[in-house]
DNA sequence: ATACGTTTAAAACACTTGTTTTAATTGTCA
DNA sequence: TGACAATTAAAACAAGTGTTTTAAACGTAT
């Protein structure tokens, strides 16, 4: 019987290890790419504590997953909350939206003792790699605040239909992502133009190049050439 | 002695059906997911036929990317060509620069047989999937259009500085590629708001988007709250 | 037909993967 | 102290990987 059954939570020590070693690993190289030796060797731990804590491989990355984002979606619905009830009532401005779907990113990677680019690649790994086998578990994890985001942009652009506000929230969730793994590309070929651990800065030009395309004009009303 | 090592132009029944079944495969599960029985099997080749042609699994990634992607870019090339002199030392209206960059996706997918999802997903992970361990041959292949379209945007584009042509750039690739691999999740998340298979819908959509995106104010600019 | 280079075929290779099994160790409570 | 569960450890397992080897078949020009 496997202390997963236990009901109290599960802490152990070679179990926050385990996370922590597979954590780095997972935002390094990808879910698939790390196998279990890597990770147990990084943790200083036998090979079999992976299967007797998790069950199995997907096991783990549910996990580590789930620590990681669980906390940012946690402060993302805050921090919407938190505007909305500012607004009281009124469409919350779009930059503020944005904010509170970007900075609580920004905010995980400050508080956490990883390395900066550990949380920005595995948050943004989990919704680039798993295609549609990702496990429902995380699904439910971003339902909450993928529909309430949807619906505080709906009615912050009521210009948009509503298949609109999906493509665009779609190519916004994308370039959020390409930002989160991307980085040091971007850094790489802008030849110095662009500095590397900047997040601020970041988070700035990523709120204004999507608040400029969720508020661009239909494709149809443009210029009537 | 290899075929490969003959100067005259490749073809060989068995090489291009490995080429065609290696091209859907990596798109649909990606380049490290799939294997080379599973290739063989389905191009019903003998397995040592892989590393008989194309030297090891590497090459023949290779291979397959560049069929895919050099006409691609080959096209965006052309297209950027007859905009600029059509401009005539003037700049480029932004969108016909976009166009130039998505469309010819489009068009290649049209034009060949494959399935359409095949193209758009292989395009899509030759860049989000391949870090830095892409290929000197691929950076060489993207090299020119990135250089090219850099170029174009910023004369579009001169209120922007060089940093942030990069950062809008950089942005612009992000919600691309998201398209391009997640179009299914845009599918299904939307409730039968966005219809697949309509990619003259989705080009005009992303348009309309990152033209909003990289023509919006400046971070500092903006609302001088 | 013989010989030769090219191509296909089958099998084996060396290695890695996730997972199990089995045994030893540890800690805790009666 | 003795007993029982939880944990750690080492080894083996079965399956899959890319690659290489070896031999057979093929086609073509001498």
């Amino acid at each position: 019987m496997s202390v997963s059954e236990k009901n109290q939570p599960e802490a152990s020590e070679v179990r926050e290890r385990i996370l922590d070693a597979a954590e780095e690993l997972f935002a390094e190289q990808g879910f698939d790419a790390v196998s279990l030796r890597q990770i147990t060797t990084r943790a200083e731990v036998n090979l079999a504590a992976v299967n007797y804590y998790f069950g199995s491989k997907g096991g783990l990355v549910v996990e580590v997953l789930a620590r990681v984002v669980g906390p940012i979606n946690q402060r993302r619905l805050q921090m919407l909350d938190e505007a909305e009830t500012q607004a009281a009532g009124q469409a919350v401005e779009v930059e503020t939206i944005l904010a509170a779907v970007f900075r609580p990113v920004i905010v995980s990677m400050n508080e956490s003792e990883h390395s900066r680019q550990v949380v920005m690649k595995l948050a943004g790994r989990c919704m680039s790699e798993a295609g549609s086998e990702m496990p429902e578990a995380m699904r439910r994890l971003f339902r909450e605040v993928a529909d309430r985001f949807c619906a505080s942009l709906s009615k912050a652009l009521p210009r948009l239909s509503a298949a609109e506000v999906f493509w665009r929230m779609h190519f916004t969730i994308g370039s959020m992502l390409y930002a989160l793994t991307q980085h040091e590309t971007l850094v790489l070929l802008s030849d110095g133009k662009v500095l590397a651990d900047d997040a601020e800065k970041a988070l700035e030009e990523l709120v204004a190049f999507t608040a400029g395309g969720l508020r661009a004009q239909n494709a149809k009303e443009g210029a009537g050439k």
